[in-house]
DNA sequence: ACCTGAACACCGTTCAAGT
DNA sequence: ACCTGAACACCGTTCAAGT
Protein backbone atom coordinates (compact mmCIF):
# COMPACT_ATOMS: atom_id res chain seq x y z
CA UNK A 1 0.00 0.00 0.00
CA UNK A 2 2.87 2.73 0.94
CA UNK A 3 4.58 1.87 -2.28
CA UNK A 4 1.73 2.63 -4.69
CA UNK A 5 0.60 5.43 -2.56
CA UNK A 6 4.06 6.44 -3.11
CA UNK A 7 3.95 6.30 -7.32
CA UNK A 8 0.72 7.90 -6.73
CA UNK A 9 2.36 10.67 -5.15
CA UNK A 10 -0.08 10.49 -2.34
CA UNK A 11 0.06 9.73 1.56
CA UNK A 12 -0.92 6.11 2.29
CA UNK A 13 -3.35 6.60 3.96
CA UNK A 14 -5.48 8.12 0.83
CA UNK A 15 -5.83 4.66 -0.76
CA UNK A 16 -8.24 3.78 2.40
CA UNK A 17 -10.79 6.08 0.87
CA UNK A 18 -10.79 3.78 -2.64
CA UNK A 19 -10.37 0.96 -0.90
CA UNK A 20 -11.45 -1.17 1.86
CA UNK A 21 -8.20 -3.06 2.49
CA UNK A 22 -5.39 -4.41 0.79
CA UNK A 23 -7.32 -7.66 0.02
CA UNK A 24 -10.14 -6.16 -1.00
CA UNK A 25 -7.50 -4.31 -3.46
CA UNK A 26 -6.26 -7.29 -4.81
CA UNK A 27 -9.61 -8.71 -4.93
CA UNK A 28 -10.60 -6.54 -7.34
CA UNK A 29 -7.21 -6.86 -9.16
CA UNK A 30 -6.77 -10.49 -9.97
CA UNK A 31 -10.95 -10.65 -11.08
CA UNK A 32 -10.16 -7.85 -13.34
CA UNK A 33 -7.38 -9.69 -15.10
CA UNK A 34 -9.59 -12.54 -15.88
CA UNK A 35 -11.43 -10.31 -17.87
CA UNK A 36 -8.41 -10.66 -20.24
CA UNK A 37 -9.42 -14.73 -20.31
CA UNK A 38 -11.64 -15.37 -23.85
CA UNK A 39 -14.00 -17.71 -23.05
CA UNK A 40 -16.47 -17.76 -26.06
CA UNK A 41 -20.00 -18.79 -25.03
CA UNK A 42 -19.96 -22.88 -25.33
CA UNK A 43 -19.80 -24.17 -28.68
CA UNK A 44 -21.80 -27.62 -29.07
CA UNK A 45 -19.98 -29.20 -32.02
CA UNK A 46 -16.47 -29.71 -30.30
CA UNK A 47 -17.31 -28.70 -26.30
CA UNK A 48 -13.67 -30.69 -25.27
CA UNK A 49 -12.09 -28.16 -28.03
CA UNK A 50 -13.28 -25.38 -26.42
CA UNK A 51 -11.96 -26.36 -22.56
CA UNK A 52 -9.12 -26.56 -24.34
CA UNK A 53 -8.97 -23.27 -25.63
CA UNK A 54 -10.62 -21.86 -22.31
CA UNK A 55 -7.81 -22.99 -20.04
CA UNK A 56 -5.04 -22.32 -22.60
CA UNK A 57 -6.26 -18.49 -23.37
CA UNK A 58 -6.28 -18.93 -19.17
CA UNK A 59 -2.96 -19.91 -19.03
CA UNK A 60 -1.55 -17.29 -21.28
CA UNK A 61 -3.18 -14.34 -19.17
CA UNK A 62 -1.54 -15.34 -16.13
CA UNK A 63 1.89 -16.47 -17.33
CA UNK A 64 2.01 -12.73 -18.77
CA UNK A 65 1.14 -11.07 -15.53
CA UNK A 66 3.84 -13.08 -13.22
CA UNK A 67 3.81 -10.65 -10.29
CA UNK A 68 0.03 -11.60 -9.90
CA UNK A 69 -0.19 -15.43 -9.97
CA UNK A 70 1.26 -15.80 -6.91
CA UNK A 71 -1.26 -13.78 -5.39
CA UNK A 72 -3.90 -16.08 -7.31
CA UNK A 73 -2.75 -18.62 -4.57
CA UNK A 74 -2.22 -16.57 -1.65
CA UNK A 75 -6.36 -15.66 -2.14
CA UNK A 76 -7.31 -18.85 -2.82
CA UNK A 77 -8.22 -17.72 -6.98
CA UNK A 78 -11.04 -15.34 -7.10
CA UNK A 79 -14.56 -14.79 -6.98
CA UNK A 80 -15.60 -12.01 -8.60
CA UNK A 81 -18.13 -11.69 -11.58
CA UNK A 82 -15.12 -12.22 -14.36
CA UNK A 83 -14.30 -15.24 -12.41
CA UNK A 84 -18.07 -16.18 -12.02
CA UNK A 85 -18.28 -15.79 -15.96
CA UNK A 86 -15.28 -18.27 -16.58
CA UNK A 87 -16.85 -20.77 -14.56
CA UNK A 88 -20.16 -20.85 -15.89
CA UNK A 89 -18.81 -21.22 -19.68
CA UNK A 90 -16.89 -24.14 -18.09
CA UNK A 91 -19.44 -25.68 -16.28
CA UNK A 92 -21.53 -25.29 -19.45
CA UNK A 93 -19.08 -26.59 -21.66
CA UNK A 94 -18.46 -29.61 -19.26
CA UNK A 95 -21.95 -30.37 -19.13
CA UNK A 96 -21.87 -30.81 -23.35
CA UNK A 97 -19.33 -32.98 -23.34
CA UNK A 98 -21.47 -35.14 -21.21
CA UNK A 99 -19.85 -34.11 -17.23
CA UNK A 100 -22.56 -33.23 -15.12
CA UNK A 101 -23.23 -33.15 -11.37
CA UNK A 102 -20.30 -34.55 -9.22
CA UNK A 103 -18.44 -35.14 -11.91
CA UNK A 104 -18.76 -31.70 -13.13
CA UNK A 105 -18.05 -30.02 -10.21
CA UNK A 106 -14.63 -32.31 -9.55
CA UNK A 107 -13.74 -31.67 -13.37
CA UNK A 108 -14.12 -27.95 -12.98
CA UNK A 109 -11.44 -28.12 -9.91
CA UNK A 110 -8.87 -30.22 -11.56
CA UNK A 111 -8.98 -28.37 -14.86
CA UNK A 112 -8.89 -24.82 -12.89
CA UNK A 113 -5.99 -26.71 -10.12
CA UNK A 114 -4.10 -27.52 -13.22
CA UNK A 115 -3.85 -24.47 -14.74
CA UNK A 116 -3.46 -21.89 -12.05
CA UNK A 117 -0.89 -24.76 -10.64
CA UNK A 118 0.83 -24.44 -13.89
CA UNK A 119 1.11 -21.13 -13.98
CA UNK A 120 2.40 -20.68 -10.80
CA UNK A 121 5.49 -23.07 -10.95
CA UNK A 122 6.28 -21.55 -14.60
CA UNK A 123 5.83 -17.70 -13.53
CA UNK A 124 8.95 -17.98 -11.46
CA UNK A 125 12.43 -19.45 -12.21
CA UNK A 126 13.65 -22.18 -10.45
CA UNK A 127 12.99 -25.66 -10.09
CA UNK A 128 10.65 -27.19 -8.64
CA UNK A 129 11.73 -30.52 -7.03
CA UNK A 130 15.49 -31.46 -7.79
CA UNK A 131 18.10 -30.04 -9.71
CA UNK A 132 16.31 -29.09 -12.82
CA UNK A 133 17.30 -26.49 -15.81
CA UNK A 134 14.68 -23.75 -16.24
CA UNK A 135 12.86 -24.50 -19.30
CA UNK A 136 12.38 -21.45 -21.44
CA UNK A 137 8.53 -20.56 -22.62
CA UNK A 138 7.53 -22.31 -25.76
CA UNK A 139 8.61 -25.69 -24.23
CA UNK A 140 6.83 -24.67 -20.39
CA UNK A 141 3.57 -24.00 -22.92
CA UNK A 142 3.86 -27.52 -24.66
CA UNK A 143 4.13 -28.66 -21.65
CA UNK A 144 0.90 -26.87 -20.35
CA UNK A 145 -0.66 -28.27 -23.61
CA UNK A 146 0.08 -31.98 -23.21
CA UNK A 147 -0.76 -31.99 -19.23
CA UNK A 148 -4.42 -30.47 -20.42
CA UNK A 149 -4.72 -32.79 -23.21
CA UNK A 150 -4.11 -35.67 -21.25
CA UNK A 151 -6.62 -34.64 -18.61
CA UNK A 152 -9.35 -33.77 -20.75
CA UNK A 153 -8.94 -37.22 -22.78
CA UNK A 154 -9.45 -38.67 -19.50
CA UNK A 155 -12.69 -36.50 -18.52
CA UNK A 156 -14.58 -36.31 -21.53
CA UNK A 157 -13.55 -40.63 -21.44
CA UNK A 158 -14.27 -41.08 -18.08
CA UNK A 159 -15.60 -45.27 -17.91
CA UNK A 160 -15.34 -45.45 -21.43
CA UNK A 161 -13.35 -48.64 -22.31
CA UNK A 162 -9.75 -47.68 -24.41
CA UNK B 1 10.24 -14.85 13.95
CA UNK B 2 8.37 -12.99 16.73
CA UNK B 3 5.64 -15.51 16.84
CA UNK B 4 7.89 -18.33 17.41
CA UNK B 5 10.42 -16.73 19.62
CA UNK B 6 7.61 -16.17 22.12
CA UNK B 7 6.83 -19.57 21.85
CA UNK B 8 10.15 -20.40 22.89
CA UNK B 9 10.07 -18.12 25.43
CA UNK B 10 13.37 -16.43 24.31
CA UNK B 11 13.86 -12.87 22.61
CA UNK B 12 13.47 -12.61 18.82
CA UNK B 13 16.84 -11.71 18.04
CA UNK B 14 17.82 -14.97 19.78
CA UNK B 15 16.86 -17.16 16.83
CA UNK B 16 19.42 -15.90 14.49
CA UNK B 17 21.93 -17.78 16.15
CA UNK B 18 20.30 -20.72 14.98
CA UNK B 19 18.94 -19.41 11.94
CA UNK B 20 20.49 -17.71 9.15
CA UNK B 21 16.96 -15.97 8.04
CA UNK B 22 13.20 -16.51 7.69
CA UNK B 23 13.47 -18.51 4.80
CA UNK B 24 16.23 -20.16 5.10
CA UNK B 25 14.10 -21.66 8.24
CA UNK B 26 11.14 -22.43 6.06
CA UNK B 27 12.96 -23.70 4.07
CA UNK B 28 14.50 -26.48 6.17
CA UNK B 29 11.26 -26.77 7.25
CA UNK B 30 9.68 -27.40 3.95
CA UNK B 31 12.26 -30.12 2.99
CA UNK B 32 11.62 -32.06 6.58
CA UNK B 33 8.30 -32.15 5.89
CA UNK B 34 8.90 -33.95 2.28
CA UNK B 35 10.65 -36.78 4.21
CA UNK B 36 7.53 -37.98 5.19
CA UNK B 37 6.81 -39.36 2.06
CA UNK B 38 6.80 -42.67 1.10
CA UNK B 39 8.91 -43.22 -2.28
CA UNK B 40 10.57 -46.99 -2.32
CA UNK B 41 13.12 -47.62 -4.44
CA UNK B 42 11.78 -47.71 -7.89
CA UNK B 43 9.92 -50.86 -9.06
CA UNK B 44 10.29 -52.12 -11.86
CA UNK B 45 7.06 -54.67 -12.44
CA UNK B 46 4.59 -51.44 -12.27
CA UNK B 47 6.71 -48.32 -12.50
CA UNK B 48 2.73 -46.73 -13.37
CA UNK B 49 1.85 -48.16 -9.86
CA UNK B 50 4.72 -46.58 -8.00
CA UNK B 51 4.22 -43.41 -9.28
CA UNK B 52 0.46 -43.07 -8.56
CA UNK B 53 1.13 -44.27 -5.01
CA UNK B 54 4.12 -41.94 -4.88
CA UNK B 55 2.20 -38.79 -6.03
CA UNK B 56 -0.85 -39.92 -3.37
CA UNK B 57 1.63 -40.68 -0.42
CA UNK B 58 2.65 -36.36 -1.30
CA UNK B 59 -0.34 -35.46 -1.11
CA UNK B 60 -1.35 -37.03 1.93
CA UNK B 61 1.27 -35.70 3.60
CA UNK B 62 0.79 -31.86 2.14
CA UNK B 63 -2.69 -32.01 3.20
CA UNK B 64 -1.82 -33.19 6.34
CA UNK B 65 -0.02 -30.11 6.96
CA UNK B 66 -2.33 -27.18 5.98
CA UNK B 67 -0.44 -24.38 7.23
CA UNK B 68 2.75 -25.13 5.54
CA UNK B 69 1.13 -25.86 1.51
CA UNK B 70 1.01 -21.99 0.69
CA UNK B 71 5.15 -21.69 1.84
CA UNK B 72 5.67 -24.27 -0.92
CA UNK B 73 4.10 -22.36 -3.31
CA UNK B 74 5.37 -19.25 -2.34
CA UNK B 75 9.34 -20.38 -1.80
CA UNK B 76 8.30 -22.35 -5.41
CA UNK B 77 8.99 -26.09 -4.21
CA UNK B 78 12.14 -27.18 -2.67
CA UNK B 79 15.41 -28.02 -3.00
CA UNK B 80 16.92 -29.73 -0.15
CA UNK B 81 18.05 -33.48 0.40
CA UNK B 82 14.54 -35.06 0.63
CA UNK B 83 13.53 -33.08 -2.34
CA UNK B 84 16.67 -34.50 -4.38
CA UNK B 85 15.49 -38.04 -3.38
CA UNK B 86 11.66 -37.58 -4.16
CA UNK B 87 12.54 -36.35 -7.62
CA UNK B 88 15.03 -39.30 -8.13
CA UNK B 89 12.59 -41.80 -7.60
CA UNK B 90 10.14 -39.89 -9.82
CA UNK B 91 12.60 -39.90 -12.42
CA UNK B 92 13.40 -43.31 -12.23
CA UNK B 93 9.98 -44.63 -12.23
CA UNK B 94 9.36 -42.55 -15.29
CA UNK B 95 12.39 -43.71 -17.40
CA UNK B 96 11.34 -47.56 -16.55
CA UNK B 97 7.78 -46.54 -17.41
CA UNK B 98 9.22 -45.61 -20.56
CA UNK B 99 9.83 -41.90 -20.36
CA UNK B 100 12.91 -40.55 -21.23
CA UNK B 101 14.62 -37.12 -21.63
CA UNK B 102 13.02 -34.09 -22.40
CA UNK B 103 9.55 -35.88 -21.54
CA UNK B 104 10.84 -37.09 -18.24
CA UNK B 105 11.28 -33.57 -16.99
CA UNK B 106 8.11 -32.96 -18.65
CA UNK B 107 6.11 -35.35 -17.08
CA UNK B 108 8.33 -35.04 -13.85
CA UNK B 109 7.06 -31.40 -13.85
CA UNK B 110 3.09 -32.03 -14.56
CA UNK B 111 2.97 -34.45 -11.86
CA UNK B 112 4.54 -32.31 -9.09
CA UNK B 113 2.67 -28.84 -10.51
CA UNK B 114 -0.26 -30.86 -10.28
CA UNK B 115 0.16 -32.28 -7.01
CA UNK B 116 1.07 -29.43 -4.77
CA UNK B 117 -1.72 -27.16 -6.77
CA UNK B 118 -4.26 -29.90 -5.79
CA UNK B 119 -2.75 -29.62 -2.28
CA UNK B 120 -2.49 -25.76 -2.36
CA UNK B 121 -6.52 -25.31 -4.00
CA UNK B 122 -8.00 -27.67 -1.06
CA UNK B 123 -6.27 -27.13 1.71
CA UNK B 124 -7.90 -23.75 2.38
CA UNK B 125 -11.91 -23.45 2.52
CA UNK B 126 -13.41 -21.78 -0.31
CA UNK B 127 -14.23 -22.38 -3.62
CA UNK B 128 -11.33 -21.76 -6.59
CA UNK B 129 -13.45 -19.92 -9.17
CA UNK B 130 -17.20 -19.16 -9.07
CA UNK B 131 -20.04 -20.25 -6.41
CA UNK B 132 -18.71 -24.00 -5.13
CA UNK B 133 -19.72 -25.93 -1.77
CA UNK B 134 -16.63 -26.83 0.04
CA UNK B 135 -15.94 -30.41 -0.16
CA UNK B 136 -15.24 -33.30 2.06
CA UNK B 137 -11.78 -34.70 2.35
CA UNK B 138 -13.01 -37.78 1.14
CA UNK B 139 -14.08 -36.38 -2.29
CA UNK B 140 -10.78 -34.68 -2.25
CA UNK B 141 -9.08 -37.10 -2.30
CA UNK B 142 -11.17 -39.31 -4.90
CA UNK B 143 -10.68 -35.98 -7.34
CA UNK B 144 -7.10 -36.28 -6.37
CA UNK B 145 -6.90 -39.71 -7.52
CA UNK B 146 -8.77 -39.30 -10.78
CA UNK B 147 -6.92 -36.79 -11.89
CA UNK B 148 -3.50 -38.10 -11.31
CA UNK B 149 -4.66 -41.65 -12.92
CA UNK B 150 -5.89 -39.45 -16.10
CA UNK B 151 -2.41 -37.91 -15.85
CA UNK B 152 -0.59 -40.95 -15.76
CA UNK B 153 -2.55 -42.78 -18.55
CA UNK B 154 -1.64 -39.60 -20.54
CA UNK B 155 2.15 -40.07 -19.76
CA UNK B 156 2.97 -43.73 -19.93
CA UNK B 157 0.77 -43.83 -23.21
CA UNK B 158 2.14 -40.92 -25.00
CA UNK B 159 1.87 -41.35 -28.98
CA UNK B 160 0.11 -44.46 -28.44
CA UNK B 161 -3.21 -44.95 -30.51
CA UNK B 162 -6.51 -45.77 -28.00
C1' DA C 1 27.95 -21.00 21.74
C1' DC C 2 23.90 -18.72 22.95
C1' DC C 3 21.36 -15.12 24.71
C1' DT C 4 20.01 -9.97 25.65
C1' DG C 5 18.29 -4.82 25.00
C1' DA C 6 18.05 -1.36 21.85
C1' DA C 7 17.41 0.12 17.57
C1' DC C 8 16.52 0.35 12.34
C1' DA C 9 13.74 0.37 8.52
C1' DC C 10 9.91 -1.26 7.33
C1' DC C 11 4.46 -2.82 7.20
C1' DG C 12 -1.18 -2.14 6.96
C1' DT C 13 -4.45 0.54 9.09
C1' DT C 14 -7.10 4.05 12.05
C1' DC C 15 -8.41 8.48 13.68
C1' DA C 16 -9.29 13.19 13.80
C1' DA C 17 -8.90 17.05 11.15
C1' DG C 18 -8.70 19.74 7.06
C1' DT C 19 -10.55 21.39 2.07
C1' DA D 1 -15.57 13.38 -1.71
C1' DC D 2 -10.78 13.21 -1.05
C1' DC D 3 -6.72 14.24 1.15
C1' DT D 4 -3.42 15.09 5.33
C1' DG D 5 -0.28 14.33 9.73
C1' DA D 6 0.22 11.63 13.53
C1' DA D 7 0.00 7.55 15.58
C1' DC D 8 -0.71 2.38 16.58
C1' DA D 9 0.60 -2.16 16.54
C1' DC D 10 3.04 -4.76 14.10
C1' DC D 11 7.24 -7.01 11.01
C1' DG D 12 12.37 -9.18 9.99
C1' DT D 13 16.87 -8.13 11.04
C1' DT D 14 21.37 -6.02 12.89
C1' DC D 15 24.58 -4.58 16.27
C1' DA D 16 27.08 -4.36 20.36
C1' DA D 17 27.29 -6.32 24.60
C1' DG D 18 26.84 -9.84 27.99
C1' DT D 19 27.58 -15.02 29.96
Amino acid sequence: MRALATRLHVAPNALYSHVASKTALVDQLLDDLLGEVEAPPADADNPAHGLENVMASTYRVLFAHPELVPLYLTRQGSRGPQAERLGGVMTALLAEAGVGGRANRAALRVLLVYTIGFAAFTTQAGPVIGPQQPPDKAELAANFTAGLRWLLVGITHQGQAC
